[in-house]
RNA sequence: AGUCCUGUAGCUCAGUUGGUUAGAGCGCUACACUGAUAAUGUAGAGGUCCGCAGUUCAAAUCUGCGCAGGACUACCA
């Protein structure tokens, strides 16, 4: 036989990809998709690049897999699609891993660890894992160029990244200020947001919390407060802070918010004042029975008091009286004066402080609805003191401790916990106390002793902790280079909105309200692995130089050398203009080796570099640039390939990587970076759970690829959940995707595999004739069952593109897996099986092995951007070519006006209608049956039916079909009205109108039929029905066994004439042998003798008497007609069977093996 | 705390511009089929479409307020 197509026996997706990874490696075929493209149109796609120093998880096989779906798609799709590979490599996670494996923390290096040995261990660790991540990468059959990445270390990445930076520099995007940062004085260091979300760093510890009061000033913005004032007038603020309080500049209350002025005492001094707060505050600081008038109302009626009872108050302090005087909004606040609450010092930088100014975040849930405001300890009131100009106090050293200004308080730490234990021994002496009282609890005192405070308790509340030391941390002013990026906010917004977000809410809502509220992009870190800031400056801050090249820095190191800062030039070796890497590897910029260049100001000072590293997320945002050392070298190259077609990774990076590739690109080229996004979801474990170590739920997915194969675990990744949902990871729904999808693939084709060997069938790509153009369109041997698949399969070719060409894999996985299993697999290669090995060689059988080709090769095609590895072996084995250099297939000309699929459709429903008659009346479908009756409504009904008439007679097997005309007067009819015609017209006499047509009788549907139209009344109102505005349908047809789904009907006749009986039983039988012949281990091509032992039953004899040709053919025996009924079976005995035809029917028979 | 996503059958998911009795696959039950057999067909059980309120003749669908799960960002006087 024949081989030309391999046979399997059984779907071993695993190996499948095993066998098939071979095939590439051995043939390189990436290499030759992307040669066989060299001189197409680009289809630009960027890699993020991922950090090696950990282990890739679950959802990198998710990430990688829509990357590679997109660029093999485009690559069918005729673009050249390179793939350039990048890891990045700084960054805080690998330090951390470092400082873990070397036992050591950050106070350590420059101590006990070099820098130039701190960052070589980075170095080093940060490739370690570059092995798993490659294997990973082929092995799930991402296409990417592993030879040649792209490494954000390397001294020609930082140079292109230097160059951006001064790009920034010089357009006055790049400035040095200071930011409200968490940082820890115990360890000397700021904080990074990650390192505060460490498990453990919030901690609820109980705080003085103070009310403070401060003293309104008497002018003429303030008048208006001071109208029947009772004593001073203050502003009420509460802090749980109160060290920040000697810094307050202002005071900062709600705009829309309401507030009170009230007459009352106070607590503590007992004297009388008037003070301001939130009204929705009041009930927290005011006794309810207290208040004025309602007390004096209250003592009146008792007859206790009569008249003003502030003035008897003093009798009972902890029963304050109070009164409303007034109420009033925040924004009338705004501007008035008011005294420093601890005049220590005066703000720096000028400034207008100690007023009242409005800001959004402020709350009434706690406090007093108005926020003291200490712009260097709070990074709200770092913002809003600078709109209003307020100008910043600092009273706390980087230790944090005291200035000297604050002569009460000078030199202590802020926070007990600062101290040793020693520290606090002895300023506990000095205090005189038995116990050492905080600065907050003795500046409660203070002010409770000055009159200044209204309320001082503890408060308990979450406080951050700095995860190595574990003390309070506290926000502080720290130096910071930022990226004005505010400056082109407006840009920023204009670009995104030409972005095709998937899914689109991300661009935006979480993207897009994140540009509304830009900050300035704080690029300092203070570490020692990553990109240096290529600033010099000198001391005083006067001259600085930023840096954008290798030959800048050469050229300054030798001014330098000249003027005698530096003795000379560490970077001798390296060559200006020699791009090789060899040239750029003699060079390291990293720390420490820049930071001991000194170069020289203009005006001759020396200039140190300014000790930060850059932002990690600066490194890849400018990868567009930096992976091609643009513009250093490869213009050309950068220019083809920028901005990217394409780009996709965790929703996680909208703020990460998404937003660096969108602000580096706005900010120096004024274009976006990409122009379609794909931010994929999170993958879970199966009940929803976020995977980790920790719970142990994480999926390793080399195990998963074992197991299963990466066609089928992308596969279900995709066609399970769009990739912007989560996926909830079930090993389970992978091996239904391999049951369902692949298994029907692998059977279809094995089917075909089997037959087309066995006939040696050749494809011919003219057999169709659908070629573009022709007007020959079909070949007349093609079936109504051919066409209809061939339409299927164009209309699955269309969706497929439109799916893939939007973004939408999972509507595409979709498409095609319903094709393959129910269209493919279920109908059309059941309903044709006979075709295949039945009859001789000619056009019909041509035709079904041309048709089933066709739509293996599409299929092959349409899914190989999803399952690389199994289409691939499908198309090779087809063609003997690999899928993935194939071109898209061309949408044929439609073989049959696209008729046959809605004719199929009700073809499906006809039938799936009779067979539960059958069940129904216990008629089994190998009993043939003479006659069904369809009443159609109209005239294309009648025509689809009669296309499809011999395919519903075969597969319910009944010998006629008898197509009726709705009018014939047999049928009664069902009406239905169409809610949404009739909806819009009648409005709301729809449910009127609704009920009196279900109530029609058959004289008023005939009526609405024979007319067209028909007037109705319905409450009161005579309202016109048309007939387009009802649903007709045939409900029964009398005397015959019917059913019916919407507006389908069937009625089947049941009588069983002897004829049909005795076809029935010969079926039977023909069913029996066959399985025989499959028992016994015959090939579906082997010739037998068969005998059937004559028991005297009338019915088996006339059955194999009138059907004897019909069995002897289906059965492939060859014993002469007039001998398969005897009456004493060959004496063989091994092919000697017994069978039972039905519950009253058993026969033996006898099946051998055929000589000839 | 803010922004965004998700919530439909036991599970995984569809559900067009609002329109009649809300669907599919898996799983479950029963029956059938047997030249696809680890397949297939038919029938059945299984739903307060997360809740409440509103708009409308009509809401799974639109609006508002909540609840639950998740993500990101921020972190509070």
């Amino acid at each position: 036989m024949d081989r030309r197509f391999p046979q399997y026996d059984e779907l071993d997706l695993p190996k499948v990809a095993e066998e098939v990874l071979k095939q590439w490696e051995a043939e390189d075929t990436f290499g030759q998709s992307l040669e066989l493209r060299k001189n197409a149109p680009p289809f630009v796609f960027y890699e993020g690049p991922p950090s090696a120093n950990g282990l890739p998880g679950i959802h990198h096989v998710m990430a990688r897999t829509i990357k590679d779906i997109f660029c093999r798609y485009q690559t069918q799709k005729g673009h050249r699609v390179d793939r350039k590979a990048g890891w990045d490599t700084h960054g805080l996670p690998i330090e951390l891993g470092v400082e873990k494996e070397l036992g050591i923390t950050k106070e350590d290096i420059g101590k006990k660890i070099s820098i130039a040995d701190y960052n070589a261990a980075c170095k080093k660790a940060v490739m370690r894992y570059t092995d798993v991540w490659n294997d990973l990468t082929e092995r799930i059959g991402f296409w990417l160029d592993l030879e040649h990445p792209y490494v954000t270390y390397r001294t020609k990445y930082i140079e292109s990244v230097w160059h951006l930076l001064k790009q920034l520099y010089d357009q006055n995007l790049l400035y040095k200020g200071y930011t409200i940062q968490p940082y820890s004085p115990a360890a000397g260091t700021g904080l990074s947001s990650h390192e505060l979300n460490q498990p453990g760093t919030y901690k609820p510890v109980k705080d003085t919390s103070v009310v403070a009061m401060f003293k309104v000033k008497r002018d003429e913005n303030s008048e208006w407060l001071f109208k029947d004032a009772f004593g001073d007038v203050f502003i009420l603020a509460w802090t749980t802070t109160p060290w920040t309080l000697p810094s307050n500049c202002a005071l900062t209350v709600g705009p829309k918010l309401e507030y009170v002025r009230v007459k009352t005492f106070n607590p503590y001094t007992h004297e009388p004042q008037t003070v301001v707060l939130a009204k929705a505050r009041l009930k927290a600081y005011f006794r309810e029975e207290m208040q004025e008038p309602m007390r004096t109302i209250l003592a009146k009626s008792l007859g206790v008091h009569e008249g003003d009872h502030f003035d008897d108050f003093k009798k009972d302090v902890r029963l304050i009286p109070w009164q409303i005087l007034d109420e009033f909004y925040g924004h009338q606040l705004e501007g008035v004066r008011y005294e420093q609450l601890l005049p220590y010092a005066q703000p720096e930088g000028g400034g207008d402080a100690f007023k009242v100014i409005g800001g959004d975040f402020v709350t009434t849930e706690d406090g007093t609805g108005v926020v003291h405001t200490a712009p260097s300890f709070g990074a709200d009131d770092m913002r809003v003191a600078r709109q209003h100009n307020i100008g910043t106090l600092t009273l706390v050293d980087l230790q944090g401790r005291f200035k000297p200004e604050v002569t009460d308080f000078a030199g202590e730490y802020v926070k007990a916990e600062y101290h040793t234990a020693e520290e606090l021994a002895a300023e506990t002496k000095k205090q005189g106390r038995d116990k050492y009282l905080s600065v907050d609890e003795r500046i409660a005192i203070k002010l409770k002793t000055e009159g200044r405070a209204f309320k001082v308790e503890k408060y308990e509340h979450n406080y951050p902790h700095c995860w190595r030391t574990d003390k309070p941390i506290l926000y502080y002013p720290l130096d910071s280079w930022f990226v004005r990026v505010t400056a082109k906010k407006d840009r920023l917004i204009e670009l995104n909105k030409t972005i095709n977000w998937k899914p689109e809410s991300t661009g935006t809502g979480r993207f897009g309200n994140w540009l509304e509220n830009l900050q300035d992009w704080n690029l300092s870190r203070s570490r020692y692995w990553g990109i240096p800031l290529p600033i010099w400056r000198t001391e005083d801050g006067g001259e600085e130089l930023c840096i954008g090249s290798v030959k800048q820095l050469k050229e300054e190191i030798t001014r330098a050398v000249k003027a005698g800062v530096m003795k000379d030039d560490p970077y001798a070796s390296f060559q200006v203009g020699d791009m090789s890497d060899a040239n750029y590897d003699t060079v390291d910029i990293h720390r420490p080796y820049v930071d001991n260049i000194v170069l020289v100001s203009p005006s001759g000072k020396p200039m140190k570099r300014e000790t930060d590293l850059i932002d990690v997320w600066f490194d890849s945002g400018a990868m567009p640039y930096a992976q091609w050392h643009y513009p250093f070298e490869n213009k050309a190259a950068f220019k083809e390939k920028f901005p990217a077609a394409f780009i996709a990774e965790g929703v996680d990076q909208t703020r990460g990587w998404f937003y660096t590739l969108h602000a580096i690109a706005t900010l120096t080229q004024d274009s976006v970076a990409y122009k379609t996004v794909v931010s994929n979801g999170l993958v879970l474990d199966k009940v929803g759970q976020k995977m980790s170590k920790r719970l142990g739920n994480a999926v390793d997915p080399f195990k998963t690829l074992d197991q299963f194969g990466a066609d089928a675990v992308r596969w279900y990744m995709i066609s399970n959940a769009s990739p912007w949902d989560n996926l909830k990871f079930d090993a389970e729904g992978i091996t239904e995707v391999q049951r369902k999808f692949f298994r029907a693939l692998f059977n279809t084709y094995n089917f075909f595999a089997l037959y087309a060997n066995i006939d040696g069938f050749e494809y011919s790509s003219d057999f169709l004739r659908w070629k573009p153009g022709s007007t020959d369109r079909s070949n007349p041997a093609l079936t109504e069952l051919d066409r209809w698949v061939l339409d299927s399969l164009n209309l699955l070719i269309i969706e497929c593109e439109t799916a893939y060409g939007q973004y939408e894999p999972t509507v595409a996985a979709r498409a095609i897996q319903d094709f393959v299993v129910e269209d493919l697999s279920n109908w059309y290669v059941r309903l044709n099986r006979r075709r295949f090995w039945k009859g001789e060689q000619g056009d019909d059988k041509q035709a079904a092995f041309h048709t089933l080709y066709r739509c293996l090769e599409i299929v092959a095609m349409l899914s190989a951007p999803i399952a690389p590895f199994f289409s691939d072996r499908l198309y090779r084995d087809l063609t003997g070519k690999s899928v993935h250099l194939s071109d898209w297939p061309l949408i044929a000309a439609t073989v049959s006006e696209g008729e046959m699929v809605s004719a199929m459709r009700l073809a499906q429903g006809i039938t799936s209608l009779v067979l539960s008659i059958r069940k129904k009346e216990g008629i089994r479908v190998r009993q043939p049956l003479q006659r069904m009756t369809v009443p159609v409504l109209d005239d294309i009904e009648r025509r689809q039916i009669t296309r499809v008439r011999d395919l519903i007679l075969s597969e319910v097997n009944v010998k006629e079909l008898v197509i009726l005309d709705a009018s014939e007067s047999k049928l009664t009819k069902k009406i239905k009205p169409d809610f949404k015609k009739l909806g819009a017209r009648m409005g709301k006499l729809m449910k009127s109108v609704a009920v009196a047509v279900n109530g029609f009788d058959q004289a008023q549907i005939a009526e609405l039929e024979a007319k067209g139209s028909m007037k109705l009344t319905v409450e009161g109102q005579e309202v016109e029905l048309l007939r387009d505005d009802v649903e007709i349908a045939a409900e029964n047809v009398p005397g015959l066994s019917v059913a019916s789904d919407g507006a389908l009907t069937v009625a089947l006749d049941i009588t069983l004439t002897d004829a049909l009986l005795q076809e029935g039983i010969a079926r039977e039988l023909v069913s029996r042998i066959q399985t025989l012949r499959k028992e016994s281990g015959f090939e579906v091509t082997d010739r037998v003798q068969l005998h059937i032992h004559d028991n005297g039953d009338p019915r088996l004899r006339q059955a194999v008497r009138s059907h004897a040709a019909y069995i002897l053919a289906e059965t492939l025996a060859v014993t002469p007609e007039d001998q398969m009924l005897v009456l004493a079976l060959p004496a063989e005995g091994a092919g000697i069977h017994e069978v039972e035809l039905d519950d009253t029917l058993r026969c033996a028979l006898s099946l051998v093996r055929s000589a000839n």
